[in-house]
DNA sequence: AATGAATGAGGTTTCATTCAT
DNA sequence: CATGAATGAAACCTCATTCAT
């Protein structure tokens, strides 16, 4: 399917929204620490700045629909990983994390970027929406989660994946990965940034053993009577 | 003391310095959800913009000040509480979370703002040396922390703090708490900005639990097996 | 041809980027000793100041523009004599220069200003680009020169125009001509800035005479033996 | 002599004064195409800011003061010149003019930057002042001029001088002698920062055998005549 | 539907000068 | 006399958004 100069069908429209999505990705992609313009995003979508807001209501409302589809695309591996018949183990759902979110290098940088905007320069309406949608999406893969891990008790299972992402999120926020190649390598006691894979990973595990609710958490909550 | 029209003396300088974070953080405190500008932080202080601009080296040299030093006082509670005689729980520093960091409205917008600074805008060096300085407060409290608990191998307990600041700046940036007052009660599913400090405690717990090394792990990384 | 609201066309942006020069001509002529500032020409030229920057890289870059084209007049106006059947007379090119630089009183000032900033200011490949344009039509110019005054070496033509107006230049920086109408007419000494055409007039004679070698060079090194 | 702490006899404020003007002509030589500012002056003189303002009314004063101390270097060495015995060449002044201005790399850019404060900055009165001081040193230079030229008119002497200075001061900006070390060698027609004091002597030898009025004027007004 | 010219608010920083100490 | 803390004007440029064509 060719895009015609014209974008008249309402499949043809869908088509040039994720074209111009694809460009600002390419642009992320491209710089990762520095947020391309609107200009910019429109040049190397081959259109017009005008253009770009027949597409999308505002610059933010670009971010957002690619932090979306972003979000998407990891819900519907996930979805897939819960749903297979294989067991699902701690392992397999960190490395998806892996795959879709960490090594996606424009996955966190803009997820940081959406973030700030939705607390402040996105319309309530647009922010609620996006938010809803999200929560829909969290909610059918928590209950998933709920369903496969028994230990979870009813509900917990949204729960967690909020956590795991707020984990995933501030994280690398901290790490230096969003710092450009400037870390020396003496940097004793700040983490590296290819320290956030593994980094992550492990902290990923701690916070679902101790969600799984494995072990007496009776036994320690006093660290002194625990030693 | 009072600082004079003047700030000759060192220790009138230095107060100097104080009044004008001060002065930023009244401004934050204000209106969480923007960044006021230096006029308007002088202006507050009761100074001319110059004057700013003899205590700090830019606008984002200041921000990161005033940053360190809300760091600084939670590790200093942090310190007392790991230093006191008395047992060390969760459920205390989970409470010192609450009291230092999420109590204080101004802690997480602004350490958001600054993780976004330290990646992009500001001098390496200034980067640099803000990261070793906190590195080594990370690093006192982290010893502390594997002293009081055993559980934790050696160096585990810097990688605990990192992890659990993660979970706070990620999880704040996720929640509503960061929404202009906007989100109403029947946004089902969406955290609520009330829901926050409760729901991180829950998932610090869990981090905790998870990281202390309770229970055993080889009995849960396959979910299947555990039901 | 009318520009319109919107210069779409080639021609009609072509004829806006004169129009601005044409506002920065006038403030520099109100106000000679004074550099308007972006906003100032914006306004003259009834435009945004974000529209002059469509038009102009920098502020710079315009003042360098505005030079370009007085110089590009002054070379023209050359041009047309030097290619005419006429005898060249130095009278004629000498009343050349004063009604095409002296009598435009936007002239020298910003040609000061521009040689200051192709120094420092302006990005290294703007002030070569500058400078390769004006080399050029210095040797066109100069090899007429050559041509219509056989008694000049060839290549001496662009040396002597280069000469030419370095006298231009400087002794206009150092009459009073550039000092707000202030001297008064008892500064017995001084050049007073009505003085200025005559004895740049006076100057380039002299010049041009010593240029096309006129006279026995070795009689008179030695003042002494001379007299 | 030793500068005392506080300069109270007129001679330690003498002695001062210059020794501010020291070190503004250091960090000029230092840096010849930026201007310090004052607070650098003030520094390398190991002074205060504010006591640089006891001796100076203004920066542009200081910088017109530093400006007449190279000035007055060059005069009396012209003025021992000629009135020494020996015959008095055009070399000669032309090699005073080199190593007194040419070589010295403050002189031209300070000498361009009072041109142009002389015009608008400096308050009438100074300005004035500095041209009558100037004046006078040049008239007393003139008319040395005049009895060791014999072929110089009465009067013509002080014109030939100041057209001299202008031709050096207009070439040397004119010349990317300005510039901070970027011309190419390739760059084919613009003048070399190293061709300027050879060119600078070609043009300068040409105005004086013009101006000592050798050769028939009327013989080459017109050049088709001459041709 | 598409274009891209025009807009103009918004914020940072420098530095000559003053004047309280 | 000397200091240096405080001042505040001045100017630049970017870029999301609009709307005439």
């Amino acid at each position: 399917m060719v895009i015609r100069q014209r974008a008249i069908a309402a499949e043809d429209k869908h088509e040039r929204f994720h074209a111009i999505l694809d460009a600002a990705e390419r642009l992320l992609a491209r710089a990762p620490d520095r947020m391309a313009n609107v200009a910019e995003v429109a040049d190397e979508a081959g259109l017009a700045k005008g253009t770009v807001y027949l597409y999308f209501d505002s610059k933010d409302a670009l971010l957002l629909a690619l932090h979306e589809r972003h979000l998407d695309d990891f819900f519907r591996a996930m979805g897939a990983v819960l749903e297979a018949p294989e067991p699902v183990t701690i392992d397999r759902l960190v490395g998806l994390v892996r795959t879709h979110i960490v090594a996606r290098e424009t996955f966190l940088p803009l997820a940081t970027r959406c973030f700030g905007l939705l607390g402040t320069e996105v319309p309530r309406e647009a922010a609620a929406a996006f938010r809803a949608r999200m929560a829909e999406r969290l909610a059918t893969a928590g209950a998933h989660l709920d369903r496969r891990f028994p230990r979870l008790s009813p509900g917990a299972g949204v729960a967690l994946l909020r956590h795991s992402y707020a984990l995933i999120l501030g994280l690398w926020q901290m790490s230096a990965a969003n710092a450009p190649a400037s870390i020396e390598a003496d940097d004793t006691c700040a983490i590296r940034p290819g320290d956030y894979p593994d980094e992550l990973s492990r902290a990923l595990h701690n916070l679902w053993l101790g969600s799984l609710g494995i072990g007496a958490p009776s036994t320690v909550v006093s660290a002194e009577r625990a030693a």
